[in-house]
Formats: C-alpha cells, structure tokens, sequence
DNA sequence: CAGACGTGGCA
DNA sequence: TTGCCAAGTCT
C-alpha cells in the first residue's frame, strides 16, 4: 500500500472489525464516558485538546458538578468559568467554550447542533473536536483525527514523511475518513483513539499486543519506533520576568488581570514582566509598574526566584516585595487591577507560577 | 500559515 | 536542571 494511496475498502473494513472488537474489550472508565450527552462531550473535548486524560479527569468532574447544563455554563460569569479552568492551561478555550455555550443557548435553542457547519463556527471548535462531537455524541461517521490518532494512521500507513506537511494532513484524513465502519462512527473513533493512547505509544509502542498486528505497515517494516518523523524544535528562548508583590495597610495584595487575548488572558497575577535589554531587575519592575498600573515603587528584597516553561519559552521569574511611593495603581495595560484579601485570593483565577508565590507569601 | 497559546510528567 | 513531549484552534 503506497503512502498516498487510500488502503482498500475490504482492508479497511478488516481494520475496523479488529478496532471495534478490541475497543469493547477496553474502554477505559472515563468520567466523559459515563453518559455521552452533547454537552458533556462538547467539554469533555474542549478540555482534552492539547491535554492528557488523566489531567482532564478531574477538572472535568468538578466542572460538570458547577455547571451541570449548557444553560448553567452560559448564564454563569467568565471569571467562575477560568476559576474552574484553574491550572488546566490553554485558557483561551475557557473563553471559546463560555462563548459557544452562550452562542448554542440564545441561537440553538441550548442544544448543541449535530450539524458539521454550525458546530465549526462555534468558536474554540475546529476539526477536530467537531468530529469527535458528530461521532460521538451524535452516532454520525465523521472522522476525528487528533494527535494519538494521527501517530496511529501514520504508522499503519507507513508515512514517513513530516506529518505536519499539509499534504500528509489531507491524506490521513482521508485515511480516517475510509475506514469508518458504516453507523459504527463513534465507537470506532474511540477505539482508535484508546489505541493510541495505551498501545500505539509515541515511545516503544507494544505492537505484540496490537489488534492492527500484521495489517500495520510500519511494524511490518520495523519502522514503528522512526514513525511519526520526530522533527526538531527551535530551542526555546528564555527570559527573566519579574513579579511584585505589595502589600496595603490591611494586608491585601496588589494583583492585576492579565489583558483577554494574550498570555493567561484573564487570569489574576502579580504585576510585573519581562526584563529588556541592559536592564537590571529592579529597574525593569519598577519601569513594568509604572506602565502597567502608573505608579511608582521602590524594589525591595527578593521574595523567590524559579524557572518556568511555556509552550514557546521560558523563564525565570524573580519575585520582589515592593512599596508603592506615590500613584494609585489604574489598569492602564491590565485588563483590572485591584487589592485582595485572602478570600479573594482564593476566589480568583491565577496561573501556576502566581499560585506558586502566593503559597510562598501568604504563608 | 507560522506563531501564539499552559502545564505536568518523565528521562 | 534541561529537554521533550502530549487528546488543537485561532489569527
């Protein structure tokens, strides 16, 4: 079977069976599984892009336990939504799902719609998600091709090519496409789903125990262990970031709301930022306050410093107390800007690292 | 369309 | 400690 070439209908009919038959032996007991109603598998998927299941699982529970319906999710505030998202990542999809749930009550009527072109145009719903939606939810034979799945594919088929390559991508999806066993779409997609989650590894797959063994042909060649093609990254570039923290005369701390569309969009933090060129640290704290909130600080002691890693850098954040010594903070860069008592600082949103000092300081 | 967008686990 | 991922979408 040649890279470009769809296998046969009878070979995929053959892979299918095998699938379906080995997916009814596993199906993992995940909390998404329980019951597949629409809406629960809308957030379900949203959560697992880009995020393992084993993380999702229990924001997934505790999220469905705040909002138990599409109409609870879009009537509630963003900031309940974020606080929920909380250490997940990838806030942007908090903001799409609030969006899309408000979007699916007040023109869906709050269901959410079994049909490909209206659930493409919610926003935070690609491809992807919107096959797994159609399939799972709605027992449609649409295709959903994620990252285990695309490995999967790419192994079987033998591509040895760049799967980033957007010649690959349209043929793998075909491929997904070809091999949906006729009103079988969900469990199908499930299975070989799972396939590559527990058996079709990115590292040391356990090919002896794959139903696919024998039809697949990269184990066939020995090429199981080079398949998908591993291509190199850029190093990460790395930065120091600085953070403040300042205390009123009533022990609540200064914490801004980061701007929607950027980095954390949303989240609660410690003032601060990224320290340009012949820079020191404190000049580039005090220089990011006045910016940020137009105030003026004199930099105190070092409260901590800790590396941190993003998607496409990293950092060292160093975390200095500071004092205000004149200005009152406004949200001239932030998207707010306010003091917060430790009730508050428990009811907010915060990202990892602001998390991390507050441990430190509140301690 | 290449870059932006989080976090935790593991070698 | 550092590097390398791991269940995508948007602009």
């Amino acid at each position: 079977m040649s890279p470009r070439e769809i296998p046969p209908r009878g070979l995929c009919a053959d892979i299918a069976q095998r699938l379906l038959v080995w997916g009814q032996g596993q199906r993992p007991d995940l909390p998404w599984r329980r019951d597949r109603s629409p809406y629960r598998v809308l957030v379900a998927e949203v959560m697992l892009q880009q995020t393992q299941a084993a993380t999702v699982a229990p924001y997934f529970k505790r999220f469905l336990a705040c909002f138990p319906t599409i109409d609870s999710l879009a009537a509630a505030p963003l900031a309940d939504v974020l606080k929920q998202w909380e250490g997940m990542g990838y806030y942007a999809r908090a903001r799409n799902l609030h969006r899309a749930a408000q979007i699916i009550v007040v023109e869906h009527g709050g269901q959410v719609p079994g049909d490909p072109a209206m659930l493409r145009r919610l926003p935070g719903i690609g491809r992807y998600t919107a096959g797994a939606i159609l399939s799972l939810a709605f027992g449609q034979d649409t295709p959903a091709l994620d990252g285990n799945v695309r490995r999967v594919l790419c192994r079987l088929c033998a591509i040895e090519e760049d799967p980033r390559l957007p010649a690959v991508q349209r043929y793998l999806w075909d491929v997904a496409h070809a091999l949906l066993p006729p009103g079988k779409g969900g469990p199908f997609n499930e299975a070989l789903m799972d396939l590559g989650a527990t058996v079709c590894t990115p590292q040391a797959p356990h090919c002896l125990v794959c139903p696919l063994l024998g039809l697949c042909e990269a184990q066939r060649q020995g090429l199981q262990e080079n398949i998908p093609l591993k291509v190199s990254r850029r190093p990460l570039p790395h930065y120091d970031v600085t953070a403040a923290v300042i205390e009123d005369n009533e022990e609540r701390l200064l914490v801004a709301q980061r701007p929607l569309h950027k980095l954390l969009g949303g989240l609660w933090g410690f003032p601060g930022g990224k320290r340009e060129e012949g820079e020191t640290l404190a000049e580039c704290l005090a220089r990011e306050l006045r910016e940020e909130l137009g105030i003026e600080v004199v930099v105190g002691e070092e409260v901590m410093a800790f590396p941190h890693a993003y998607t496409h850098f990293r950092i060292t954040l160093h975390v200095f107390r500071c004092r205000i010594v004149s200005g009152t903070p406004q949200p001239l860069e932030v998207a707010a800007v306010r003091w917060a008592g430790p009730g508050d600082l428990k009811e907010l949103a915060f990202a990892r690292t602001d998390r991390r000092i507050l441990e430190i300081v509140s301690s």
